[in-house]
DNA sequence: CGACTTTGACCCGCGC
DNA sequence: GCGCGGGTCAAAGTCG
């Protein structure tokens, strides 16, 4: 009896050993899936302020009232209450952050101040959406829409209209919402610029790399980091390497629809598993 | 007191 | 013309 309940208590350490080695074992993983994403993050915000800047390099060569193909509508002469909506060629850019499950804020930390000027619900989703005004310049046109994904509670959806004519500052403010309000710990998932009449589907319309490239790179980065302790440089070494390539992001962002809409769950949780709870 | 959020009312474009 | 729905306004409330 005494035997049978020690072989038992054996049994049970060692179930324990494992389960804790496969647990520091999916921690170092989603570290470094973390480190990844957020040198990705950083990448990509840095292509979007040169791209913004090559986009008003290109605006100052046309006529002052005049984008693109679209005429600006004169703002202040008219009897109606004035919109500041300025029509711009430019398609949204739509950004998916992931956030702490717990969390139902809408905030979303891109650089910018934002103040919130509304919020509703929608029909197609009964997450309310908020909207928001950037606070940073008084005269600054950009505004976003804030909205949960109707398919995934702990991603929000940030869609952008316009272009700031202010620097970003660079800690990682947010979306201010009092001082109490809670900041998100978030990882921004992906942006995409879209057309507004096929929110979604991204996941569905992207093309680029094969889902086998998808594996064979990740694989090739996890090595490589694995090789060498998990070293940030070789890491942002390889994540340039891979921005160099025009289809990585949308690749990128098929991936992450993928592993959003259920595809790899597990994956999920496990990334959810080591969120600090701030 | 100023900056911000909340929220109901209003505006306006679009489809029927 | 009408109704619906998304987007915006603005007064009131909240907070530091």
């Amino acid at each position: 009896m005494v035997v049978q309940l020690f072989n038992t208590a054996i049994i049970m350490d060692e179930k324990v050993e494992t389960l804790k080695a496969e647990l520091q074992r999916v921690r170092e993983e989603n570290n470094t899936l973390r480190l990844m994403l957020e040198v990705l993050n950083s990448k990509c915000t840095k292509l979007e302020i040169h791209l913004q800047e090559i986009n008003k390099a290109q605006h100052k060569g046309m006529s002052s009232n005049q984008i693109g193909s679209v005429t600006v509508p004169p703002m202040f002469d008219t009897n109606k209450r004035p919109r500041l909506e300025l029509p711009t060629a430019k398609k949204p850019l739509q950004i998916f952050v992931r956030t702490h499950p717990k969390d139902d804020s809408l905030i979303v930390k891109d650089g910018y101040q934002w103040r919130k000027y509304g919020q509703k619900v929608t029909k197609d989703n009964a997450s309310p959406r908020a909207y928001f005004r950037c606070s940073m310049a008084p005269m600054c046109p950009v505004k976003k829409k804030v909205q949960r994904c109707l398919h995934d509670k702990s991603i929000v959806v940030a869609t952008y209209d316009g272009e700031h004519n202010h620097a970003a500052i660079h800690e990682s403010s947010s979306s201010t919402s009092k001082g109490s309000s809670p900041v998100v710990n978030n990882l921004p998932l992906m942006t995409s610029i879209l057309n507004d009449k096929e929110p979604m589907n991204i996941g569905l319309a992207l093309s680029g790399w094969s889902q086998t490239d998808h594996r064979r790179h990740c694989e090739d980065a996890m090595q490589q980091n694995n090789n060498n302790g998990g070293s940030n440089i070789r890491i942002e070494e390889y994540v340039s390497s891979l921005i160099k390539n025009p289809d990585f992001s949308m690749s990128l962002a098929e991936a992450v629809v993928r592993t959003i809409t259920g595809q790899q769950k597990q994956q999920d949780i496990n990334l959810n598993l080591d969120l600090p709870e701030e």
